[in-house]
DNA sequence: CTTCTAAGTTATAGGCTATTACATTCGCGC
DNA sequence: GCGCGAATGTAATAGCCTATAACTTAGAAG
């Protein structure tokens, strides 16, 4: 009898789908450690192919960091939608602030490779990862529920996202905690939520009457 | 003739100033690379000392990453102070978003290494680092030129200064630009600006109602 | 059934961090 | 002034990581 008798040879050759394998375990990694904990190598390994494998779906580190951001943006898309989808008695920006507090909070390491990594920012306009911050963002401009008008509602849906993630950006540093922590991170977000709902509305309606006596 | 004549044998054995000259030539290198940019290895070269000269000064390459935050840190200090001392029709605090937003913008690498790495979160209480963030959040609570009334004043720093950041960080990503830039990242600032103001007189007038009436 | 291509392998080069053991200089007490 | 210990620097080396080159295998397409 030869070598090997078959039947699913111990190692298979062709993994299947050794890219989405990657991006997945990628994920897993910079989940606590962030974009340092992603190695090329330790993956290969823990997917049981060579270390060179995964360079046939990814041209370097930096590809394989840009899809799993955009996966990462996907994920936040889908959550985001869920939490603005569920009925509650607040409003849908307040949900979907919230939720994009807990998610930078809870998968904190991820969240530095989406907000505040050089990776977005080199992404390239038509990109699998621009499209995926977009479409985020788009998310956020529905959360306002607010009309279109001029570009108010981008503006003031700019402004939330800043503030969001500062609030994020500085409760990871524990700049939040002491005397401060007197308001909790989730007051901090509410107070943004509110003020950006009252000045929006205010400036639609200035808008509006401004164009009326205009015209 | 022996074989150095003496007088300044060409490459000193005790550099001087090491530790000083590793955090300054780091903090060129961060500027535009980021934290990642900074090599133990191509750092001892370029001062001209061997690789493994630097851990003399710095336990490992975290050690070394946090004492250049610090000095970042101290340097926007010193910056945010100059804006604020200088005479102009913007309020305070205005010059210092202002001035915290240009820093941010021109000195991305350096910002990101302050405020979207891992080493400001693990700094311990009392170290360099820590008490360096500390004193700048201080600045930013002394530019709101307000009275202390409980934490109204500490809330409403927290919630300006996480706005900025949050500026920052999209604008470096890119999502200040298209449609959304109709608002300048400077005019944003400057909304959150002026809604700060308005939002912590206004706190601080009901406070003291309330203080009074039940007093 | 052959042949082409996608996907995987071994081997290897080169960069980086960090440690160990050894060398040199500084400065302080005597 | 001199000698010795502490501070600072060096050479050599181990170990991890990225990335490339050259070769091999499996699967699909004609």
């Amino acid at each position: 009898m030869p070598a090997q008798p078959a039947r699913k040879p111990d190692h298979i050759y062709h993994h299947g789908d050794l890219r989405d394998a990657l991006i997945k375990a990628a994920l897993r990694e910079a989940e606590h450690g962030g974009a340092e904990a992603i190695s090329i190598k330790a993956l290969a390994k823990q997917l049981g192919v060579s270390q060179p494998a995964p360079y046939r779906h990814f041209a370097d580190r930096d590809a394989l960091l840009a899809a799993v951001t955009a996966e990462a943006f996907r994920q936040l898309s889908t959550i985001l939608r869920a939490a603005m989808a569920k009925p509650s008695r607040q409003s849908k920006l307040s949900r979907l602030a919230q939720a994009t507090l807990d998610f930078g909070l809870s998968r904190n390491g991820i969240y530095r490779l989406m907000f505040a990594s050089r990776t977005v920012s080199c992404a390239p306009k038509g990109s699998e990862l621009h499209e995926a911050t977009r479409e985020t963002f788009a998310l956020v401009i529905e959360a306002l529920e607010a009309p279109a008008v001029g570009y108010l509602r981008e503006r003031h849906a700019l402004k939330i996202w800043a503030a969001l993630h500062g609030v994020v950006m500085l409760a990871e540093q524990g700049l939040l905690t002491g005397e401060a922590a007197h308001a909790t991170r989730e007051e901090l977000v509410e107070d943004f939520v509110v003020e950006t709902k009252a000045a929006l509305a205010s400036a639609i309606r200035i808008a509006r009457r401004r164009k009326k006596t205009g015209a």
